[in-house]
RNA sequence: GGAGCGGUGGCAGAGUGGUCGAUUGCGGCGGCUUGCUAAGCCGUUAUACGGGUUAUACCUGUAUCUAGGGUUCGAAUCCCUACCGCUCCGCCA
């Protein structure tokens, strides 16, 4: 949720942020139009409960004087007035969702820095680091080489779920947990983050607090029976630990860890990766969450891009730095770094992490503060990145490390988590 | 799944229809005291939104006693529903 101030004072800014967004739900001069008949309602509803409770109050004097005959005239007075506010309250409240229904479709104003675009084609490359490695054979896909290593095994998760839901089989499984362990501990014993153990399912105030709704409602598992949605990250349990609450200031910055099963239905992306697991249904991820103060966001958003970056530089994966031009990135998102992996069997880059700091966007919709040392409540920024995405990164590692005999040579980093094993041979 | 009980301010805990936004204690903050001293005393203590001054402060109004409905001139207080928590039973990884 953008600020209200924000958008009465500057209507302009917000307007040409929305326009470099390409937000098309968009719509701020219904916004403000809306707002403006709110706040005029509002003014007189109260201004008639205020005379009502006068009246009220009279009433309870009148009473205790035993004055039951003037009381009762007053009473129904005080009742045509009821019927009045009960009308104009009707209205205030009308317009006050569908104040907050334009507001919703408002999305996060981008920062200064971010270059502006229409589309991913703006994106700009920050970084890029690693060394391309040369194969002496043709590098294969991860799909083969994970099915001729018997690790990895597309048609039987197919089977049980549908495409989509990719079924590893013994030393593949084995990486997704040496994976998920191995970049747990490095955030926690390194880079400072408390872990968590989340759960995968929300209720409709948490989605609507990290902004996956009301936009990404159709790109979500939701189960009706009890109106819940499977997650799609970890970031969204993870942000929303400290919904409705106040933090005391001297306990930011809180940096969070988790990992978790993300779920997405992929709706708008038919047809695309549809081999590997590049683009799968069910996935594991390691997210990074941050709630902090406003001042110096944009320098921990640097902190945490960099704390994912160590993990693709350990694996010793080629990678690139991308910002995120004002047309791709997210709703929600005031400044956005992609980490893109290069996986040499497909021949491109996947996008391994995504790391964005939402300022006070998700804070507003999910009302999490803090108090700072004047003793004022104010909202925090929240940041969270993935460190990461597990099946860019298998795929990344299945694609670099294949040898010309079908085996897999892991990195230095994992081996103490796989058991002391360096290379995974094919299962006979 | 069955039965019962409960959800009040940062916390603890009063309050069962009208001067209750809510007694009191703790904690926090400000000040005083500095020979009753690992203390005492005094004061203060929320949030959101509207309006007045559309930067703050401040003033004022409305709302908020888990949430949403209802009864009533008037609800923390009565009724209904939901959610959450606790206890017992059943089931179960």
């Amino acid at each position: 949720m953008i600020d209200i101030d924000l958008l009465r004072r500057t209507p302009d800014l917000v307007r040409q942020a929305v326009s470099n967004k390409a937000e098309k739900h968009a719509d701020v001069n219904k916004a403000c139009e809306i707002d403006a008949a709110w706040r005029k309602c509002r003014t007189e509803t109260e201004t008639l409960q205020k005379s009502k409770n006068d009246l009220d109050a009279r009433i309870g004097l009148l009473m205790r004087e035993k004055k039951a005959a003037e009381a009762e005239s007053v009473k129904a007075e005080s009742r045509a007035l009821g019927e009045k506010i009960k009308a104009a309250e009707a209205e205030a409240k009308r317009l006050d969702e569908e104040r907050r229904a334009a507001l919703e479709w408002i999305p996060n104003l981008p920062h200064e820095s971010v270059p502006v675009a229409a589309d991913a084609a703006g994106n700009v490359e920050v970084r890029h680091w690693g060394e391309r490695r040369t194969f002496p054979f043709t590098p294969l896909a991860h799909w083969d080489v994970g099915e001729k290593l018997g690790i990895l095994d597309i048609p039987r998760g197919s089977k049980i779920a549908g495409s989509g839901f990719p079924l590893f089989v013994g030393a593949g499984s084995r990486l997704c947990r040496a994976l998920v362990n191995w970049m747990m501990d490095v955030h926690v014993q390194e880079h400072g983050y408390v872990e968590l153990n989340v759960p995968v399912i929300a209720n409709r105030p948490t989605m609507y607090a990290t902004g996956q709704l009301p936009k990404l409602e159709q790109e979500m598992y939701f189960v009706e029976r009890d109106g819940l949605f499977l997650i799609p990250t970890a970031e969204v349990p993870v942000t929303n630990i400290y919904r409705d609450e106040i933090l005391p200031g001297d306990t930011l910055p809180r940096y969070h860890t988790a990992y978790s099963v993300c779920f997405r239905r992929e709706a708008g992306a038919a047809g695309k990766d549809t081999r590997g697991i590049i683009r799968v249904h069910q996935f594991e991820k390691v997210e990074m969450v941050k709630f902090v103060r406003p001042e110096g966001s944009f320098d921990e958003l640097e902190r945490l891009v960099g704390n994912a970056e160590t993990l693709l530089q350990r694996l010793g994966l080629e990678y690139r730095v991308l910002l995120l031009s004002t047309g791709d990135m997210s709703f929600a998102s005031a400044k956005t770094y992609d980490l893109e992996v290069w996986a040499p069997g497909v021949g491109r880059y996947l996008e391994a992490s995504s790391c964005s700091n939402f300022t006070d966007f998700q804070a507003r919709r999910g009302n999490i503060r803090f108090r700072d040392k004047e003793g004022k409540v104010r909202l925090v920024h929240t940041l969270n990145g993935s460190g990461l995405a597990l099946p860019r990164v298998i795929v990344a590692l299945l694609e670099t490390y294949q040898n010309a005999d079908g085996s897999v040579t892991l990195p230095e980093v994992l081996r103490p988590y796989l058991g002391g094993e360096a290379t995974i041979r094919p299962i006979k």
